[in-house]
This record gives C-alpha cells, structure tokens and sequence, in this order.
DNA sequence: TATGAATGAGCCTTCATTCAT
DNA sequence: CATGAATGAAGGCTCATTCAT
C-alpha cells in the first residue's frame, strides 16, 4: 500500500506533485520498455529515488500502471461525458469526441501508449478492474454517439459495429506513429478518422 | 538454438508435426496470458511436456515468439506478395489484399493476437530483426498499392498516409472483438474496410 | 554488474567490508569444492545470506572470480614490480619476489588454490580476460629477473626457460601440500626452491 | 552403468576399440574445455555418437573421468613399478622414472592435463577413490626412490620432502606448456628436472 | 547397438517488496 | 521521507541420464 500521503495540505501538495513527478516519468518508461520489461530499480534509476523510495508514492508496481491509467481516462471520460450530455448534433458530437480523444494521443502518448500495449495485462485481475470500468464506459459512450449519428439521420454506416471497432483501431493505434511536429496535427487525424467513418454514408446523399 | 531436427525423414516428419503443436499451443497461451506472463513451466503444463522437454522443439522463449511470428507472416506476405504482383486493378489488389489478411486473422487469430500484443517486444532486441523485418516489408506492400490505387484513379484517398495507418490500426485490432461465428464473417469485414478507405473518394465519383 | 556501492562513506566502508567478508568466504569454498561443483545457494549458506543477497556484493559467480583472483593478483603484482624496480642485485631480487611470492600462498592459501585450480575455467572467456593479463604479466617479470640473473653472472641455468616453468610448477603446486604450522615456513621453501634453481649454476662454480 | 560388453570376443574388440576411441576423444575434449564445462551432448558432437549411444561406451561421465584417469595411471605406474623392481641405481631409477613420467606427458598431454586440472574434482568423492589410490602409490613410489638416492648418497637433497614435492609441482605442470615439437625433447626436460633436483647436493661432490 | 525424445532436478539470476536505520 | 540492504520466490535454461523404438 502507498503510505499514507500526509494530512497537511502544504506536505500533500509537495507529495502530490512528487507523484505526479514518478507516475509521468513511469509512464515514459513503461511506454518505451513496456510494463513487464521495467524492473522497479529502472525506474527507481529514472527518477532518481531508491527503490524503497519509490514505494512512498505508489503502492506497488500494481497500482503503478493503474495511476497511469487512470491518469488518462479520467479526464478523457470526464470530456467525452460533457461533449455527449451536450445539445449539440450526434455528428458533432462524434468530431468533437474524437478531437478530444485525439488530444489525448498527442498531450500524453505515453500514457496512451502504455495503456495501448499493456491491454493484455488489464484484462484480467481485480487490480485493474476500475481500468477495465473506465474503458468500458468510453466504448459504451462512443457507441451511443455512433447509434444517435445513425438514428438522427439514417443509413449512416455501412455496419455501426464495424465503424465503433475500426474507430477504436485506428485511434488506439495512432500513438505507434503519430509525430507531434509531423505533417498531421492530431486536430486533422481526428477529423480524417471522423471522415473516414461518415463517408460512406454522404456518398449516397 | 532448437536441439537439431533428426535427419531420417520419418523422425523428422514427425519432429516436425511435434513442434508445429508446441509453437501452436504457445500462440494459444500467449495469447490469453501474454508471452511475459506465460512462464516455461506454462507451456509446459499446456503441451503436456516437461519443461526441459519443450526444448527439443524450441530454442528458447524467445525463439518461440519468433516462429509463432513467422508462422504468420511468411505465409501471409507470400499471399500478398503474389497480389501484388498480379495484373489485377489496384483497387482489386487492394481488395484481396485485405481479405486474405483478415483470412488471417480468422484462421490464425492466436498468431495475430501475439503479433499484435507483443509488438513492444519485438521493437528492439535482435532476435526479432528478421520479425520486423517482415512486418515492414508486408507494410511497405500495402503502402505501395494504396499509392498504386490513387495513380490509377486520381484524389483517391483524403490521405493517403492516413488511410494507410487507419487500415493497419483497424486491421490489427480486429482480433480483439472478432468473432468466428459472429453477425460478420472475416471476408464481409474486410470489405467493410476497404469500403471506408475509399467511399470518401467515391462520392465525388 | 555487482550494484552500484553506496555513495556514503560509513555506507561504502561498510559494503566494502562485507563485500571483502563475502569474497573471502566464497574463496574458501570454491578452494574446497572447486568453482563449478560450488552453487550459488552453497555461498549463500556459508556467507549467511540469501541467495539474492549475495547480488548486492557480487554481479555474478564469474565475477567473483575475478574478485577473488584480483584481490590476489594485485597486491603481488605490485609487490614483485617494486621489486624488480630495485636496485637489488638481479639474484637478491629473485630471492625477494619467490619469497613475497609464497608469503601470498600463505596468507592466501584459499585464492591460490582457486587461482592455480581453476586456471583451465579463465583461460578463455572475455570476462577473465583481465585475470589472464595479470597472470601473463606476473610471469614476464618472473622471466626478466631470471633473464637478468644469467646476465650477471653467465651460464647461471642449465636451461633458463625450463628454470622458470619449473618454479611455476613448483610454486603454483605448493598450495596444494602447504601446511601453514609444518615443518617448513613459507620463507624455507621459498629459499629452498630458489636454491634449487641456482644450484646447478654453482656446482661450477 | 555401461552396457555389459559382448562375450563374443570379434564383438567384444570391436567395443573394445570403440570405447577407447571415445575415451580419447572425451579425454581431448575434457583438456580443451574441462569436465565440467564439457556436457554429453558436447561428447556426442566430438564422437559421433548420440548421447544415448555414447552410454554403451561409458556407464556415466565420472566414469569417463575415471577411465581416462587410469588410462594414464596404469601403464605409468606398472612401468614406474618395474623401474623401482630392478636393480638398478637409486639414481639412476630417477631418471628412468621422470623419463618414462614425462613420455607419458608427452605421449598422453590430453589425459594428463585432464588427470591435473581436474584434481579438485577427484579429491573427493567415492567414485575416484580407486583414482587417488593409485596416485598415492606413484606418489609413495617417488618418494621411496628419492629416499634410496638419498641412502646410498649421502645429504643428497637440502630437503627430501621438498625436493619431491618440487618435482610432483615441475612434472604436473608441464603439459602445460610443453609443445611436441619444441625446443625441448621430453627427455631433455627429464632430465633437466632431474637434474634440477640433485644438483644441489652434487656441488658438493 | 544406436537413436533421439523426454525427464526433472538444479543452475544462475532477477525482481517486487519490506524494513531497520 | 528516503535509503540501501536483504529476502525468497520465481524465472529461463541446461544437463546427466533413461528408454522406447
């Protein structure tokens, strides 16, 4: 278990920016290594802490990947719930979530990547069940927005499930390529993406 | 290294067969569990050998990754290869190409799993050169008919590259939702991709 | 790679001291049942450590080795080059280096042993490789000073070549029958070997 | 243990001459890389055979051990022991026996580096018991003539107990360095050592 | 005789974690 | 808070040996 973080709220800040300090730079690690590959004393290494250290700011190895996780969907969902309780169109909302998706990808590859490779890892075990949750309800909501894309104007997809999984394919799959200076910026994937889903459809309007 | 095949034909057919049986249990372990989580003594408790036994069949840990990686790919690059240098349209081509790669991806959906997940595994480290080695040449194939598709009927894709990541990000996530005996079958799947990569060129058509 | 010593001093000196205490240890044992027949759990419990303890002092059986050889080489190595740099008389000097030579075999009866019976084990193998250019050095000087013995005073050796595998022989085997409390001190059988080798010399005399 | 030999005397030369072609194979191998660090399958490579047929041959691989040992042991000492029988010189029996010692170095290097550099491996252990016996005869055996030289003349070694041990130490170590085709005959270095030995006392003549 | 498959114990080493300081 | 020492349970792999064929 993590030590108890301290009740004082000038200690707490300096321990929460510290933590926040060892998940960022785990997460750089585990990206480049991969999970299992990192060894506590690699990151005890990369953050410049004891390996004994390390343990007053994660609870485990465990609870590592879960922060990093966690780090990423938290506020992802938290956008993603805001843009579909929103007024706006189904396919708005759809160009929307996937920008906000796709700002993700650029702002925290890292976390992206790990949570990407290390998806065999979460998929089973209770430690990573609030992972799981977390990704569940992304899906779900992208799912709904995709069946109201379909029901506010119809014959959208060729076949929704297919599009829900090709978008999650390519979206999850970006951050094995995407350069931050390339010729895309993630502004003009999302909206590539986005496009490639709605095509089929306006073809036939 | 593999303890060397036997040279009387009979003993090497069946070392052959034997060790085709472990390299296809493990894809199915390491599937499931992931190749870091599966320890020799899974494999062993899974092939029903004594861990010292599955070395007559397998080099190493290591080596085993690579012919379940191979298993995959050489077949699967020689199929696209003899596509691509057929004299069918590029837009045909393209269309086989897929197919025969989510054909892939059903008859040999453990393989594909492994390849897929373990991708940060074999990024660096020189026993799997010759495993990135193939991925990159099956990626260059796909580039080059995709570029192939838009030379022969201009404006083509939005973006050529683009549409290239997306079909690898689509193609390669499927076996994480694919079902064999799901609403659709490997063939009307990847049609439905092909379908998005180019509807956005047609409905200029 | 042994880990990384301690950066404080009352830490250094203290892993220095136990590291000795560790090399020490393992020098007897490997003495008594030789290098391979000698397990990793043996030296854990002739040191009192667990095995994985044992990482903390040496970065690998091999390694230890190396110590053990080194913490032998070295000193002697240093003794006999500030010999050979006196101004001593050229058989002065070869009575001085036998002498320092079989005071290290007494008070290093252990590491003799495993130096002199593990030679086949370093004789190839980068990671020995600096223990062999010890003990190649450690000979040349040996073979100058008896050089330079012949040179003072001509036809000092039947056979200088021979004289000087042949106090190898008899110095490298003497641990292997040395008691430190028998009849002989370490210095009589030095004076005593080196008698031998002069001897012929001055029958003619 | 080995399989029982034929009865059948043509069978049984035949495993006879075969068995000794592995004993001198292995004997080659073991000098190279050392008993322990030489595995069966090592063996099988160097002779041909497969691991289970190389059982046939030898009834394990501290048998083996003990067979290149007492090809060395038993000619030498049953040769050693006609020496000390006859009724020549004390000596004059010294020379013989270092001559006939050191043709065996010569004629033999392979089992007498094995028989040297794995002395540890043989000091314990009941299965070489019947090895160390017959070293302590030939041992004892030296020891009884450098004795008699001694009786019949007068002071002849400064210290008899040193001057065999210098000579076990000188002999052992020879094959060393000893090249076939060198400088030196294996009876010139004989002699040399002998001669080493009794100078000492000759000055005095 | 000879083979190669198979065993299972044991090897060296790594690693997440704990704890006295 | 932080350290580095220490643990002990795996981990991957090797190896002498056996045995059905």
């Amino acid at each position: 278990m993590a030590a108890a973080p301290p009740t004082s709220p000038a200690l707490r800040s300096r321990f929460d920016r510290r933590r926040e300090a060892v998940v960022t730079t785990a997460a750089r690690v585990f990206a480049a290594r991969g999970f299992h590959a990192t060894s506590i004393q690699d990151l005890a290494a990369a953050t410049g802490l004891a390996a004994g250290g390390l343990y007053h700011y994660i609870g485990s190895k465990d609870q590592l990947l879960v922060a990093i996780c966690d780090e990423l969907m938290e506020p992802l969902l938290a956008q993603a719930q805001a843009i579909a309780a929103s007024d706006a169109s189904a396919d708005r909302q759809l160009r929307q979530l996937v920008r906000v998706w796709m700002d993700h990808v650029e702002r925290h590859r890292d976390h992206m990547l790990v949570f990407q490779q290390e998806r065999r890892v979460l998929e089973s075990g209770r430690q990573w069940q609030h992972v799981r949750r977390r990704r569940k309800q992304f899906e779900q909501l992208l799912a709904d927005v995709l069946e109201r894309v379909e029901a506010e104007r119809l014959g959208r997809f060729a076949d929704r499930d297919l599009a829900l999984h090709a978008l999650l394919g390519m979206v999850n799959h970006t951050p094995q390529w995407y350069q931050p200076r390339g010729r895309l910026s993630a502004e003009q994937i999302a909206d590539g993406y986005v496009e490639l889903l709605l095509a089929p459809e306006r073809r036939d309007a």
